[in-house]
RNA sequence: GCGCCUGUAGCUCAGUUGGAUAGAGCAACUGCCUUCUAAGCAGUAAGUCGCAUGUUCGAAUCAUGCCAGGCGCACCA
C-alpha cells in the first residue's frame, strides 16, 4: 500500500523534474493527526532546498501531476510549509478487505528479505543450570525476530551455541560428583566443604539423584564413591569430565524442554563448542591468525591484536598453560557461521556481554568478512515484581527465578507477550501479578479476547445460518461507519508493520500494533452490532471481522502467542 | 577512571529513523450489561521529553558537555 503510493509520487516527481539527476527518495509517513489525511510526504520541502524553489509551489506541481490518477485518491492537499497530505478513497480502502480474506494466513508476508539468508543465534545459555528469566527474554526476542524476519521474506536459521567445553563443564562435574557422594554417603563429605566456585543451586542435587537412578548404582557411581577427596575436586580428573558431560547433556535437555514449553521454541542447529575443538576448527583458526600476523606471544600466552580493530586492548586466545580461551572458540564459531555464506548473522546476547562485541567484531573484520553482516542484539536485564515489590534474585545463593517457574505461573502466552511488548534494549520490569490477571489490565488477554470475541460472532452467525461470505457476495459499500474504515486502515497497515519490525529488528512493534488494533476493535464491538436484521449488512460486517480475525491471528503468531477461539 | 544501555504523565512504556498541537496502557475520578463474551466500552484529569549549549526552515529524535540509574571492564565462561 505504502509502496504503491511512494512509487506513484516518485514517478510524478520524476515527470516534473526530468533533468535532475539526484532526486531525494520519497519519504511517506502517516500523520499523527487524522485531519491530515491517510498519508503525507515532505518531498516538496526536501526538493525545495535542492531546487531553490518555494516548497508550496513544488507541492502544487506534484499535486497537479497526481490529479491525473483520480481513482485512488480522494483528497490531496498542501498544508503548512509544504507538506502534501493525501487521502485515499473509502472504496479503495474497503476493497483491501478482499485481499486480506483471500490471502488469509499469508497476509502480512512480504518480500523485503528477497530470500536472503539470516542466521539468528539466541539463548545459547551455558548448559550448567536452568534458564532464568533473563534467558527467557532473549528466547522470546530471538524467536519472535526469527518469525518476523521469515514473514518478511528472509530465509531464517535458528541456532543455539552450546558451551559444552572448558572449565565450566569440569566445574559442573566437580559439583555433581560432590552431590552424588553426599547423597550416597553423607558421612563421606562431612569433612569436605562444597567448593566455593562450584554450582550451588539445588538443581545440582536433582541432577545427582538422576544420574544415580540412571546408572542403577552401576560402575560409574561406585567409581565416584571410590575417589579420594583430592581427585574429586580435581578439574583434570577423568571422572570429573565424565560426570560433567553427563550432567551437561541432561541440563541441556531440560533447557530444550523449557524452551519447547515456552511457545514452541525449536532450533535448526545446536552447535557444540566441544565439536569445534574436536574437529580442530579452533586450532585451525588460531593457526590462520598466527600466519596472518594477527597473533603475537607475550608472557607465555598468545594475544589477538583486537585493538587494531577497535577493541580497547588485545585479548588472550591461548593461555600460558596452553589451553584456549572462550574467545578462541567463539572466533572459530563465528568464522564457521560466516563461511556458511549467511547474508546476515544476528546474535542475541544478554546486555551484560556487551563488552564482548568489539573483540568478536574485530575478529570478524580481521578475517576479512564484512562486519556489517554481523549484528548483535543486546537484550537488557529483567527484574521481577510481585505485589509491587521487587523479587530478589541472587545467582550466588542459587536463589534465582527460573524461566520454567515463570511460565508455569503465568503461562507461556503471557510470559512471551510481556517480554515482547517492550523494546528489547530497555530495562524490563516484569509484573507477575499483572501477567496473571484475567482482565483488560492485562495486555495479552485484551488482545486475545479480541480474537475470542470474533470467533464467538462467527459461531453465532453460523447458528443463524450465516457463513463467512465469499468476496463476490459482499456489499462492501455498506461499511460506512467511521470505526469500520479505521479498522480497515489498521488491518491494511499490517504488512508495513511486519516490514518495519523486520528491518529494524524490533519485534515489539508487532505487540504495539496488536494493542492498537484491539483498541479499535473493542470500541467498534461495543458500539456496533455485527449481526443485525439486515442480512446484507450482517454479511458485510462479518466479512470485516473475518479479516480482522486473520490479522490478529497472524500478528499473534509472529509473537508465538496463541489466538484462542474461546476464553 | 573507561565503555555500553537507559532517562518522556503518579507508575509501566511507545514515539514510524529530523516533521505538523508529544501518545498509549495502568492507577485516579464519572458514567454504561433485558442486545454477537463487561476478560468490554465511553468520558475527565495528568508533561520543563533528565539538564545545558549547538546543528537548521523544524529536535523527544542528531552533536558536544554535564547529572542520575543499570550493566560491563580476566590468561572466567
Amino acid at each position: 500500500m505504502k509502496r504503491t503510493i511512494t512509487e506513484t509520487l516518485d514517478a510524478a516527481v520524476r515527470n516534473i523534474f526530468p533533468g535532475e539527476a539526484v532526486l531525494p527518495p520519497v519519504f511517506l509517513e502517516k500523520p499523527r493527526n487524522k485531519d491530515h489525511g491517510d498519508y503525507a510526504t515532505n518531498i516538496a520541502m526536501t526538493l525545495a532546498s535542492q531546487l531553490k524553489k518555494n516548497p508550496r509551489e513544488i507541492a502544487a506541481m506534484i499535486i497537479d501531476q497526481l490529479g491525473k490518477d483520480g481513482a485512488v485518491f480522494k483528497n490531496v492537499g498542501i498544508a503548512g510549509p509544504g507538506f502534501i497530505n493525501m487521502s485515499l478513497s473509502d472504496e479503495y480502502w474497503r476493497n483491501m478487505l478482499i485481499d486480506i480474506n483471500k490471502r488469509g494466513k499469508a497476509y502480512g508476508q512480504g518480500a523485503l528479505g528477497r530470500g536472503e539468508t539470516v542466521n539468528i543465534e539466541f539463548v545459547s545459555a551455558n548448559p550448567t543450570g536452568p534458564l532464568h528469566v533473563g534467558h527467557g527474554r532473549g528466547a522470546a526476542v530471538g524467536d519472535a525476530l526469527a518469525r518476523v524476519m521469515a514473514a518478511a521474506g528472509y530465509s531464517v536459521t535458528r541456532e543455539y551455541y552450546v558451551n559444552d567445553a572448558g572449565s565450566q563443564i569440569r566445574n559442573l562435574g566437580i559439583s555433581v560428583n560432590y552431590r552424588i557422594r553426599e547423597a550416597k554417603d553423607p558421612g563421606l563429605v562431612k569433612e569436605v566443604e562444597f567448593p566455593e566456585s562450584g554450582y550451588h543451586g539445588e538443581y545440582i542435587k536433582e541432577v545427582a539423584a538422576k544420574l544415580i537412578a540412571d546408572s542403577g548404582n552401576g560402575p560409574l557411581i561406585s567409581e565416584i564413591m571410590g575417589l579420594s577427596h583430592e581427585d574429586c575436586l580435581d578439574p583434570g580428573h577423568e571422572l570429573t569430565s565424565k560426570t560433567g558431560d553427563l550432567a551437561q547433556s541432561l541440563l541441556l535437555g531440560r533447557i530444550s524442554d523449557t524452551l519447547k514449553d515456552f511457545g514452541g521454541i525449536n532450533f535448526d542447529i545446536w552447535s557444540s563448542e566441544q565439536g569445534l575443538h574436536a574437529e580442530g576448527k579452533v586450532g585451525d583458526t588460531i593457526e590462520e591468525f598466527r600466519n596472518k600476523g594477527l597473533i603475537y606471544d607475550k608472557d607465555g600466552a598468545s594475544w589477538f591484536r583486537s585493538s587494531d580493530f577497535g577493541d580497547e586492548k588485545d585479548r588472550v586466545v591461548v593461555k600460558d598453560d596452553g589451553t584456549l580461551t572462550y574467545l578462541a572458540a567463539d572466533i572459530a564459531y563465528h568464522k564457521e557461521k560466516l563461511e556458511k555464506k549467511y547474508d546476515h548473522i544476528i546474535d542475541v546476547w544478554g546486555a551484560d556481554h556487551h563488552g564482548y562485541i568489539p573483540r568478536v567484531r574485530g575478529a570478524i573484520e580481521a578475517m576479512g568478512f564484512d562486519p556489517e553482516k554481523f549484528k548483535v542484539l543486546l537484550v537488557q536485564m529483567v527484574s521481577l515484581t510481585r505485589e509491587g515489590k521487587p523479587v530478589v534474585m541472587s545467582k550466588r545463593s542459587g536463589n534465582f527465578v527460573t524461566l520454567k517457574e515463570v511460565v508455569d505461573e503465568v503461562g507461556s502466552d503471557a510470559a512471551r507477550y510481556f517480554f515482547l511488548m517492550r523494546r528489547y534494549d530497555s530495562h524490563f520490569e516484569f509484573d507477575l501479578d499483572l501477567a496473571k490477571k484475567a482482565t483488560s489490565d492485562n495486555p495479552v488477554f485484551y488482545v486475545q479476547y479480541m480474537h475470542a470475541r470474533i470467533c464467538s460472532i462467527i459461531r453465532n452467525a453460523a447458528e443463524e445460518g450465516i457463513e463467512p461470505p465469499a468476496p463476490e457476495d459482499v456489499a462492501l459499500e455498506l461499511l460506512r461507519e467511521k470505526e469500520e474504515l479505521e479498522i480497515i486502515k489498521i488491518l491494511v497497515s499490517f504488512p508495513e508493520i511486519v516490514e518495519g519490525s523486520a528491518s529494524a529488528m524490533e519485534p515489539h512493534r508487532i505487540a504495539f500494533f496488536l494493542q492498537d488494533l484491539a483498541i479499535a476493535f473493542h470500541s467498534y464491538y461495543n458500539k456496533t452490532r455485527v449481526l443485525v436484521d439486515d442480512l446484507r449488512l450482517s454479511k458485510a460486517r462479518l466479512y470485516l471481522v473475518c479479516a480482522a480475525k486473520i490479522i490478529v491471528s497472524n500478528a499473534l503468531g509472529l509473537l508465538g502467542v496463541k489466538a484462542p477461539e474461546k476464553m
